[in-house]
DNA sequence: GTTTATTCTGTGTACGTTCACAGACTCTCA
DNA sequence: TGAGAGTCTGTGAACGTACACAGAATAAAC
């Protein structure tokens, strides 16, 4: 007769203890590296939890510690954006390696719809986390609500410009435009303009203001195209529009990759080369970048970095530890490739 | 004197019934939408769990229950490939909507060194998952043996050689190559060749031999490039053995659209028009499709529809439903753009 | 040899659920 | 009226762990 090869149970701490001959208590000191065990006990219970094949069951552990090991990755956009920026993916790449050399496990949150608020709200409410990691809040977030009022350790990549006080980590698109434009002055531009994109952004506004900044005395308004968006048809209306504005045009701060290539298109349409006729740059070093033709020179966005920093802002204050004021800012290392 | 603002505590299902006046097994009853409840005791809980903001907690009923509804995605691949391939993060996206549709959460388990093998091992071996959904299996994967192991409900997106008795979930490349083909025939073409590219996977040698049945008879191996990756640069050297070989050439099926943006340069190079000359399509449709010039003809790969078959395969097993033998094999709609 | 400190170990309780069981209350029908 | 079926409700376990506490063993000091 063949026995039903029924589930395995799994071995129990007290299953543990049975076998070396021990306490539950004693078990458990060893499991969490706890002192006040002696060697026999040690090398007993050591050998018993090979034997049996022990592993902590998570759950009876959450139940009284009162805590999940685990933080949420909240990305709340739409599906479409996971395929246009591959940062994201680098984001949670760079998250999950922080949380996991802590411990903490990594659960993916994706808010999409209305429906998936209230879902993920509820999730939040049920203590499955400790602690919350957002990606692009929106304004007046619900889900930043809800975690404001459970108290969650949060951290924000992107901070909404509602909630400057929460802790976040960003990278200084102000500065770094600014060096950026400063770096293609040197290279002897005469005539630089900027096609500006989504200045309702503080990341917009910022790239402008950066390059205000770096022109000074210098800056010419007529010299600005605004575009609304960080996309390729604005980048190419707002390079005509520089084109008709100023035809000596010789240098361009693009406000994304994805405007850069617009921008080269219309260059190439008005029978400019690059990077002898007009010298481009962009912003985010995204595929676009390596992409064009010429490559684009751009600014290094570290999106793992970005992620491994929202994590470590969590982690600090799960530790009870205080986060820095004022966010993380990054370094935002420039890439310099043919187009300019 | 100011009371401190003391971390307050959850309801319990304890402080519903007492607030309800009834007991916790009604309470029970209620949350889980169990029958035998009658409707005073219904509307009074109801308004009880309003009032006490009660969120059931996961951690006692993961204890009780045996469970933790969730399920693992692992994706087994460096960290650059989730930069390069656009598909994983619609896969995630994909299987992230199907598990949370059913209530269950995703967790996500990146592995990119063997401590991360180990960690996710143990992690499996933790119970805190039900079931997994593997993303690009290796050859005697570790992880797969741990997952055989243990016998977690699994699913595969794309399998692994090894391991063809294991529910998976993929693309018909075979099929959807000779579609490609043929309709590449049909546009009028004489002479097509192919570059292939990573024969060494199934889906490298599946879209080889899709192309051969599309031609049957007038297969000639002279026309057929075989390049080691799907990459950009294999692409541009195909496709110049290619031109070599067989300078009369019209038509080139490029096994992936890297491939097929290199295959346009090395077009471009020899002063050959395209789509007028000579005719290209790739496979993928990924981001490569649209920002070529002109912009490719190619097989759409449903990513998402991956994610959320593979979803619906480990969610089958969780119901003790029985999972299609053989794996579960997607359409893959032909997209016609410029190039051919 | 007694006291005192130090190291080690076992036990009971609590965490918040679900589930099986037993019992109470309503109906219906002979 | 009483038996039986069907409906509803409360109670006591159990899940597997951590932690506080009490107590035993050992070592050190007088």
């Amino acid at each position: 007769m063949v026995s039903v090869p029924a589930r395995r149970k799994r071995a129990t701490i007290h299953d543990v203890a049975v076998e070396a001959g021990v306490s539950r208590g004693t078990v458990s000191r060893v499991v969490n590296d706890e002192p006040y065990v002696s060697a026999n006990a040690r090398a007993a219970i050591e050998a018993a939890i090979e034997k049996v094949g022990y592993v902590p069951n998570n759950a009876a552990r959450s139940l009284v510690m009162q805590r999940s090991q685990a933080v949420g990755f909240i990305v709340h956009e739409p599906h479409s954006l996971f395929l246009e920026d591959p940062n994201i993916g680098d984001i949670l790449l760079g998250a999950n390696t922080a949380l996991s050399h802590a411990d903490y496990q990594m659960v993916c949150l994706i808010i999409d719809s209305d429906r998936d608020t209230a879902r993920v709200a509820r999730y939040l409410s049920g203590g499955f986390v400790d602690g919350v990691i957002i990606v692009s809040a929106r304004q007046n977030d619900p889900i930043t609500r809800v975690v404001e009022k459970l108290g969650l350790p949060t951290a924000f990549v992107g901070h909404p410009p509602d909630l400057r006080d929460l802790p976040f980590v960003g990278i200084d698109n102000r500065t770094s435009a600014r060096a950026l434009t400063e770096r293609l002055l040197d290279t002897g531009r005469r005539r630089v303009g900027m096609i500006a994109a989504a200045l309702d952004r503080d990341s917009g506004a910022d790239r402008l203001a950066g390059f205000t900044d770096a022109l000074g005395d210098a800056f010419d308004s007529n010299l600005v195209a605004s575009v609304p968006l960080y996309a390729y048809a604005a980048g190419v209306a707002g390079m005509r529009e520089l084109l008709q504005r100023s035809p000596e045009i010789d240098g361009v701060f693009a406000a994304s990759d994805a405007v850069a290539a617009g921008a080269l298109e219309a260059l190439r349409d008005a029978g400019r080369r690059v990077p002898e006729d007009v010298g481009v740059v962009g912003f985010d070093d995204s595929a676009w970048a390596r992409r064009t033709q010429p490559p684009l020179s751009t600014v290094h966005q570290p999106a793992s970095g970005l992620g491994a920093g929202a994590a470590e802002l969590v982690l600090q204050q799960l530790r009870g530890e205080a986060t820095p004021v004022g966010g993380l800012l990054l370094q935002t290392p420039i890439v310099w490739r043919g187009s300019a």
